[in-house]
DNA sequence: CAAAACAATGTACAACGTACAAGGTCGTAC
DNA sequence: GTACGACCTTGTACGTTGTACATTGTTTTG
């Protein structure tokens, strides 16, 4: 039947609609399929995810997976929610914003390495979901006691999560090596590469080389990371007056 | 036949490989190739890209794209570097860091409200094209004299950039409505969400509710943005002492 | 003139999301 | 008790995608 999205995303909720206990019983419910959905994203990214497979993994046909999620997009949603959810949000207890700001970033870059397929999902309606809400009412309280007024409090920790989705997007490239492209290809087109560029872009050459050197050494895979928090960080400090 | 995608990224360069001159001449070049996808990307979004529409589009088969690009996914990494080549960059003249910084910041993000489907493009062999080297070197200039080394000097603009392109993600939503949601999929779930969430967090609605107002405001559509510019500019500035 | 190199094409395949119609199974109203 | 209608499940089928493969046609080179 598919209800909509939002008692999809709700249906844990006592007012959900629970479905009519007229036909036979489903055999699998909604919170199953995003289960298994979760599952095949975690061990092969979201492209593992089809409804094809999905419909496998849960013992029903594919079109069966119609009758829990309404469409794809929509189980999209619905998994990015649970995931949410699921996290595991960072304790604040008597710290202050800076230190609640830190935690907030670092449990959502974390969170991103964990399920990088996260990167992916791209979808307004995300935010409609008990757990992204349940998330954000916890994350605004990091910025307590900084003096910003609401508007300006949303758009900080806009900020700070799109801080941590830009550094886990640079960190699921090629695991080990540092260069963002990866070692083989690095190998075959380096050579290639160097030959056009000659002795042009000086100021380029030196500090992408650099920069590829810092990362493909083992010392610090995190620091343009660290780097980029404490510099956002800095700038809203810049806002406590 | 479809050379590598290094060599393809480098055709203007004069030590590319030319084409042997043995066969009949091609109908059409790999630049006349790019310049059609670029234009059904910039009527449609990437999605309107396909191989076939392509070839319909040069008056050629489907298959015979492949006679100059390799495969699709080369494809969007020429577009990509095509597309940094276009984009015309900052002037600097004698403007400090911070000014130069900012028209950095403000042209990338001009550059992916122009053409959002680079929002799409999401391929780590963009950095070898000439386009995007051209477009690192002089963007690494904006840095000069903040005493920045190497490696914090990259990082830095790598934080420019992701926070424009995070900034360009918001602004493609719905170009009207503020809040994140569609006017209308808001008129029809908002109701069902407030009855879902009563008085349950009381902080993100407040929060959320006055984020939305004021991007529906026809004040301030980028007032997130320009908060959030500053920041970085002022965390960047903690390092120039 | 023959051979090799290249461009272009048509056909075909596997995979995708999902519309549609049919069949099965249960609670409920008469 | 029986008929209705709601509900779950399924198979088949359509349109779309990227692209592998074999073939045909064209041009330069030996």
């Amino acid at each position: 039947m598919a209800r909509s999205l939002v008692d999809l995303l709700w249906r844990d909720h006592p007012e959900a609609p629970r479905g009519g206990s007229r036909g036979p019983e489903s055999r699998v419910s909604t919170g199953e399929v995003v289960a298994a959905a979760l599952d095949l994203a975690d061990s092969g990214g979201l492209a593992e995810v089809t409804v094809r497979r999905l419909g496998a993994h849960l013992g029903i046909s594919a079109m069966s997976v119609y009758t829990h999620v309404g469409s794809r997009d929509d189980l999209l949603v619905l998994m990015a929610d649970a995931a949410h959810a699921q996290m595991d949000l960072p304790a604040f207890g008597r710290a202050g914003w800076r230190t609640r700001c830190r935690r907030v970033a670092e449990a959502n870059r974390a969170q991103l390495l964990a399920r990088a397929w996260l990167l992916d999902v791209d979808d307004d309606r995300t935010v409609l979901g008990p757990g992204t809400i349940a998330k954000y009412d916890h994350e605004l309280q990091a910025f307590e006691g900084l003096g910003l007024d609401d508007v300006a409090r949303d758009a900080a920790l806009t900020l700070l999560l799109d801080l941590a989705r830009s550094s886990a997007r640079v960190a699921r490239r090629r695991p080990t090596t540092g260069t963002n492209v990866g070692a083989e290809e690095w190998a075959r087109w380096g050579p290639a590469l160097g030959r056009y560029l000659g002795d042009a872009h000086p100021l380029a050459q030196r500090v992408g080389g650099a920069a590829g050197a810092a990362m493909g050494a083992a010392s610090s895979p995190d620091h343009a990371w660290r780097f980029a928090l404490e510099r956002v960080l800095d700038g809203l400090s810049s806002l406590g007056r």
